[in-house]
RNA sequence: GGACACCGCCUUCC
DNA sequence: GGAAGGCGGTGTCC
């Protein structure tokens, strides 16, 4: 370690912790394969990945991860930009600047500073963020009022299973649709069409869990359930190399769906941000577990909704 | 810039070519879609997608595609082995070797070779082939009788039907049954529960094929009538691709069935070898075909027997 | 090369 | 309506 042929890059930056809750070794690793390794085939893993080994192993025993951040923590708010809320990475708030004219946003030491910065623009933008909300203001009061949550001792945590479909994937004429699963005859329950031109299953499935996201309160601590390893996947790991490399995939080419990706990470922060945990929970596809066939379901009546039969 | 910006990996980039041989427009297409809509609701369609137009066009013609194989035929011979018979692919004959007791095999470069190879000691081993034969002497006593068949002008042709049943396919308990059916009263008619654990429709079906192999002679041409597209393609088509995928389907897992569908190859090959014809004939089910529907009262029957009830 | 999905089609069996 | 089996494809990433 004498000279400089120290070239390596902290790509994936600082080190990562992988809790596995439930997997066939419940563990935490130190890798992603051996996590990987550790879900993969397993119905029902639950994991997370962590920056600090007592977070990861705190998640593992059940305990709530108070979130002991290493690194000097840094927040920017960005109160007007594409979807306001507090990012934690200069990388993740310079996107959602990038092109909006009079954007507002600063940098924070504090997260309580962020938040109030943010919220203040909120109300008085409360438009911009309708459009990725689709509940017009009831969900902002309740923000609003978690916003003074202090010390909650436990969290109300909602599972929500969420499932994409596109009938004729990777055809012209395909027709996707959107299925989320709270329980039977739950009103918050989504069976839609994809919007847009782009009617792919990877598009679908990612805005499945898009919706999950903006129906659940900030508030709440949130698991996704899904059989999308690539969603998964890119709202949890991937998206971070992508950051850095101005949403580059490793074949140097732009990654697809980085809209909705996007979208979904800063929901997450701002969960983060909140307090609330958002988890994500694999499960094979077709394996007879009856929520995920009910999110299959709403997925497959969404994208037939679109035919304009019924 | 001397250097290599070529590191341009074709992983995605290479167009495609769609070779569409039987459905409503038989043509090559270069877009998916187009050959999509010239199959959808083609009953039986025939495609394959190339790198080459030429490969896609030869598809369509009907000739053996060579750019693809630039590879120069090899035959192995397996005298003494599971299966005896001439294999293309070295793995496909370590597999009929593997586990003998002293094997008796050997590479060639013309199939007229190896089966020279294989026949010799076919004759003084016959008992090998036995095992395969549940009949026990009345059948052998007419193969021993055939044998001498020399240079006959026309070959006669058998005609089989065959059939596999299911009773409760997909269940836990199902009975399989197999059925050959050669005419009324037919000695070498076959009703007989499907061995084994795995009691599926489609190994009853392939059984039933392998058991109509294995009675008629191998000196006369053979046509084998069933109503199992998935048992004619299996063997007269799928086949190939497998042995040079190691039997791994296009979902890299392995190839169900494989056990009966090589015994079933290792018959034809034989049957070729010894200058008789196999051909396969596809009839619709349940479409008032006397033949067909006792292959099925046998396959049926056969099926029950394995329920201790007659 | 690997992984997870999303589809189209065929046959059989219930 | 469903299950067992098979073939073909795209969507996406590593």
């Amino acid at each position: 370690m004498s000279s400089g042929s120290k070239k390596r890059k902290l790509d994936e930056g600082v080190q990562k912790y992988y809790a596995v809750k439930a997997g066939h070794t419940i563990s935490v690793f130190e890798d992603w394969s051996k996590c990987q390794e550790s879900i993969t085939g397993y119905k029902g893993a639950v994991f997370k990945s962590f920056t600090t080994e007592q977070d990861a192993k705190d998640f593992v025993a059940g305990k709530a991860v108070k979130s002991s951040t290493p690194k000097e923590p840094r927040f920017y708010g960005v109160a007007i930009g594409k979807v306001p809320g507090v990012y934690e990475e200069w990388t993740e708030a310079q996107e959602q600047i990038a092109g909006v004219k009079g954007p507002k946003y600063k940098k924070f030491a504090t997260r309580k500073e962020a938040e109030a910065f943010v919220e203040e623009h909120d109300t008085t933008a409360e438009s911009k963020v309708t459009t990725t909300l689709p509940q017009p203001s009831s969900k902002r009061a309740k923000i609003a009022e978690t916003s003074k949550r202090k010390d909650m001792p436990s969290i109300k945590e909602v599972k929500v299973y969420t499932d994409g479909s596109s009938l004729g994937n990777g055809k012209i004429g395909a027709q996707a649709g959107v299925g989320v699963f709270f329980g039977d005859n739950d009103r918050r329950n989504v069976s839609e069409p994809l919007q847009g031109t782009a009617q792919t299953n990877q598009r679908a499935e990612l805005t499945a869990v898009l919706r999950a996201l903006e129906i659940v309160p900030l508030k709440d601590n949130i698991r996704i359930i899904t059989d999308s390893n690539y969603s998964i996947n890119c709202v949890t790991v991937w998206y971070k190399s992508w950051a850095k490399n101005g949403w580059q995939n490793s074949k140097h080419q732009d990654v697809m769906n980085q809209d909705i990706i996007r979208s979904i990470r800063a929901l997450i922060e701002r969960r983060d941000a909140g307090g609330a945990q958002t988890s994500f929970e694999w499960i094979k596809g077709h394996s007879n577990h009856p929520s995920n066939e009910a999110a299959d379901k709403l997925a497959v009546a969404g994208a037939r909704r679109s035919d304009g039969r019924d």
